[in-house]
Formats: C-alpha cells, structure tokens, sequence
DNA sequence: GGAATTACTTTACATTATGTCAAGTGAAGG
DNA sequence: CCTTCACTTGACATAATGTAAAGTAATTCC
C-alpha cells in the first residue's frame, strides 16, 4: 500500500518523530524507528523509499498533526501590521521547539545530500512566505522602517526567525522559549516598525 | 613526525584548505586530500589522528595565515563602544567568508559527532568573546541600550554574526557580502547603541 | 473452496567512507 | 653497514543505507 494512509505508515511516522524527539534529531537509524514502530526494517523502505523521504513525510506528519495551519492563520486575520508581525512571531517561534527535532535529523542530511537540501530549503521558503506576508502588511499600513526595502526587511526577518537562530539562542546561550519570542518580538518591532 | 611543523603537514592543511574551498566545504573525503597534497592515505592518518582534527587543524592553519588576530587588533584599539562594534563587526564580518568553506564542513561533522561539536563550539566561543568584549565597551561608555543587559546583547550579537546566518543572507538570500556588513553595522547600532 | 493478491518478514548482499594494521621501501645519518 | 625516519602499499574492520529475492499469513475474488 503506497497509499498516504495506512496503518502501518502512520505507525512508522509515529515511531519516527518519538524515536527523533527522545534523541534530540541525531543518532535516529532506520532500523531504530523499524523497532519502534514494531515492523521490519524493511517495511520502512516498502512505504518510504529513503531516510530522506521518511523525515520530510515526518515533519508533514507533524504541521498535521500540530494544527500548524491554523496557528498561523492567527497571524493572518491580525487589523494590522504591527500586530500581524508579533502574532506571526508568536506563531512560528512557539512551533520551532515542537518540530526541532525532526528539523534538526533534516538539517543533518541536509550538510551531506543535495536532494536534502533542495526538500529542506523547500520547507523554509514556507517560513519565508510568513515573513513576506507580515513585512508586507506592514508595508501597506505605511509602517515599514525607511531602512529596509520589503525585500530585505523580509530577508532580515527569516534569519531572526531560523531554526540555527533559534537553536543557538536557546539551546548555547540558555534562553528560555518565553525569553526568546518576547525579545524577537521586541527586536522585530525595533527594527521594522517605524 | 608528530611535530606541528613538518613539511608534509603543511603540505596537507593546505590541500585540505584548497579541496574544501574548490566544494564549499562538502564531499571532500580524506583520499581526495591526500591525492591533493600528492601523498598517500596513509600518510593523512600519521599527521592527523581523525578527519575531524584536520579539519580542526585547518581552520587554526587558517587563522594562522590569514592573520585573524592582527586583524580583530583593529577593533580592539577602536576609542569607544561604538566604533569598537563596527570595527569588530567588519574584521570577523568579513572573516567569515574566508573560513567558510572549512568552518562549513567541521558544522557538518557537529551534527552527527559530539567530538566535532565540542570543537566547533570552542571555536565559537571564541567569537563570543568578541562579541562580549565589544558589548562591555559599549556597557562601559554608558551607550548600551537599556533594552538588554550585557549577556542577551552579547547572545544576539552573536546570533547575528554567526556563520549561519552569514550563510542564509549571502547563500540563500543573495545578499552582497558588502550589504551583509553594511548592514549588520547599521542593525547593531540600532538596538545595542543607546 | 481454490487461486491470486496484499502486506509484511527474513536473510543476504552491495556500497561507501573512516579508521586500523602490518609489512615494505628508500634515503639520511651515525 | 646498519638503523631510523617518513612515507607507501594493500588488506581489513566497521557502520549505516539501500537493494534483492524468496517466503508467509491473511484477505479477497471468482
């Protein structure tokens, strides 16, 4: 059964994200989310044909299972920009801890395999999109700093926003997740608004 | 010879430096560096225990050649906080795309071995430093931004001048290396200067 | 009620890069 | 002449992904 739903696939999906949460996304093996999941190894590869697969159709799994479109679309209905900016912060900033793990296993193919890297980039333009929209609505209230042009206001905000930032803010420099939104927010509104 | 210099050591840190450069840090195995500095496999493992400590070697061979110390000096001397955060902005800004190919390739390595991440870290930690040192000047002047204390200014200056976010503005953004310090200057200025 | 299909298991093997091991070579130096 | 040093040569261990082929047990179809 190729098919999307399946016991079994679901299944292994599971196994994948708590075998990838419980090792903080390294160290995961084929054969360790196989046991997890109570098949064979080889009825891993019957539903996915590569690891890379399996970790992209993860993370799928994951913004389903998260209700990921819905939080953000909290961003979307804001009146305005400057609102629009923070809740779209609020809503992103608060799924990256939820999806580190299987994020971080991604960004760990991503280093060594190119076809990794294009499904990786892929997932981010999405974030990236999120920014765009927030800088433009910004942009149309007559509210964007002078110092940036949409374009690059929409670059800076996607580098704040990054799981590497993330993870270096939160997990070298200690910064608790309500310390990391409400300084993101802060520097966002500091830099964007004018 | 164990010794740290040796002419075939260096003959191999700098195919190491040249392999690396020619693929952006990626897909370079130990036998196409050995092939580059005309010695044999072998030959690699009696200077360097593991590809890890070459690679480790490397980037203080880079340091070392590039002047990395002198150059960061210039920031040091800078007669205020201020100026000081720009110097050392531009000296370790453009620094970065220098070691980016090895410093990219020992990133690989950290996601999968705990070794490689402890080294990456130290060196890291270096750059922190910088970070603090320029903050304290600033702290010192009385020009730091009641925004942050001295430690979440030092953290988010070195979010911003990490090598990812480097790599995610000038790779997957485009931005100019130019634009990038420009930038960086400006942003800096605007929430860390009072 | 027998045949075919489906979903999965079991076992074995190819591949690729790191790192280890042991024996050999050739030149420099006492 | 003999030893030591720096390096070479070739073989092997290891670990994980991915492939291949044959077998099994349950369901479905006619």
């Amino acid at each position: 059964m190729a098919d999307t739903s399946s016991k079994t696939r679901n299944r292994i999906l599971k196994a994948a994200w708590q075998m990838l949460e419980d090792n903080q996304g390294s160290g995961v093996r084929m054969s360790d989310i196989a046991k997890r999941a109570g098949v064979s190894r080889q009825a891993v590869y019957l539903h996915f044909e590569t690891r890379l697969d399996l970790l992209v159709a993860t993370t799928l799994y994951l913004d389903e299972i998260k209700g990921i479109d819905k939080r953000l679309e909290a961003s979307r209905t804001a009146p305005d920009g400057r609102s629009r900016l923070t809740a779209f912060i609020d809503a992103w900033g608060n799924y990256i801890p939820e999806i580190y793990s299987v994020a971080k296993a991604l960004m760990t193919l991503e280093a060594t395999d190119a076809v990794a890297a294009e499904a990786w980039k892929g997932r981010m333009q999405a974030v990236r999109h999120g920014c765009a929209a927030a800088i433009h609505a910004l942009d149309r209230d007559g509210q964007l700093s002078a110092t940036y042009t949409v374009e690059q206001a929409t670059d800076m905000l996607w580098v704040l926003l990054s799981v590497r930032s993330w993870e270096q803010l939160t997990r070298d420099s200690g910064w608790s997740q309500a310390d990391y939104i409400d300084h993101m927010q802060a520097l966002a509104r500091a830099i964007f608004v004018r």
